[in-house]
DNA sequence: TGGGCGATGTGATATTGTAACTTCGGCACT
DNA sequence: AGTGCCGAAGTTACAATATCACATCGCCCA
């Protein structure tokens, strides 16, 4: 899962959560119930999830129905505070396996199977700022998503 | 407009739809009274324009109703034969100013006034490429968006 | 005790995107 | 001319995604 020489922060199931609560509640904000019902939802998926796949988890975690825009509200604070990263290609959204690092991510989403691969390359993505940058743009979130189809659906 | 010394097919207004029209018959398919009044109505727009946008204007234009899902299908036929391109994270579509040509393009969106400006680096889209393929991923469609300021609204 | 405030609940609605089926119009063949 | 085919476009319905406004709850604290 390691990609280039990239080996900081990268957490899983318990530790990610910790992890995530400590990001959150570092910035000021706090850490409720709903929040991390909502984290380990998506942190559950193993493809990005769509704002109402999270509501229907959630809803069936708690017993109760938890409406999709208590969990929009939710998923935008986490990408402000880059707890989750939305992939914009599939109105959708995953966890951010290292939340106290800052990257701009890049994803490759397979049209077939629907999952989503994580990698980062400071190269590619700081090449994209700086061709932004040159065009007298300022850039503050770059999108760099690749569809296409993965090794496993090859 | 030009970047990077790339200064090949690059049209404006009829010269535009004609280079569409040409790009869309020389693949088989149909240039029709509706596919022109959608592309001239895309590329009359100074930023992305979503589909509803578009049956809006075009409704206008026509002086009839034109729903929205009849837009959808022509778009869907314009990106497929690279008359128009999608962009992601604005859920909206763009006339593709060389028709011609294929690029992954990259577009700069203001989050300020909502333009987009369109670059092309085949560097940086070729290292998307690469990057994807070294993770075992067979690139279909790279989407490298910037969401920011321009210059013009810093 | 009650006022302020952030988090959440609730209902409504807007926006974006698809599906299924019908109708229209041209074109080939008879 | 009549007929059948086929792609384009029309129409209706609906699903999926996203936002807004306002009510409520719990907590801190003056």
């Amino acid at each position: 899962m390691l990609m280039g020489g990239h080996d900081h922060h990268l957490h899983r199931g318990d530790a990610l959560r910790e992890a995530a609560r400590e990001r959150l509640t570092g910035k000021g904000e706090q850490w409720t119930a709903m929040r991390e019902s909502v984290f380990a939802s998506l942190a559950g998926f193993d493809r990005p999830a769509s704002a109402y796949d999270i509501a229907e988890a959630v809803s069936t975690a708690l017993g109760r129905r938890i409406a999709a825009n208590s969990v929009y509200r939710i998923l935008d604070l986490f990408v402000a505070s880059n707890l989750a990263i939305r992939v914009e290609s599939a109105n959708a959204y995953v966890a951010n396996q290292h939340p106290g690092c800052l990257h701009d991510c890049i994803f490759l989403i397979c049209d077939t199977c629907g999952q989503a691969k994580h990698i980062d390359d400071d190269a590619l993505s700081g090449g994209v700022r700086e061709a932004a940058s040159k065009a007298g743009f300022e850039a503050s979130r770059p999108v760099i998503e690749v569809r296409g189809r993965c090794g496993d659906c090859a």
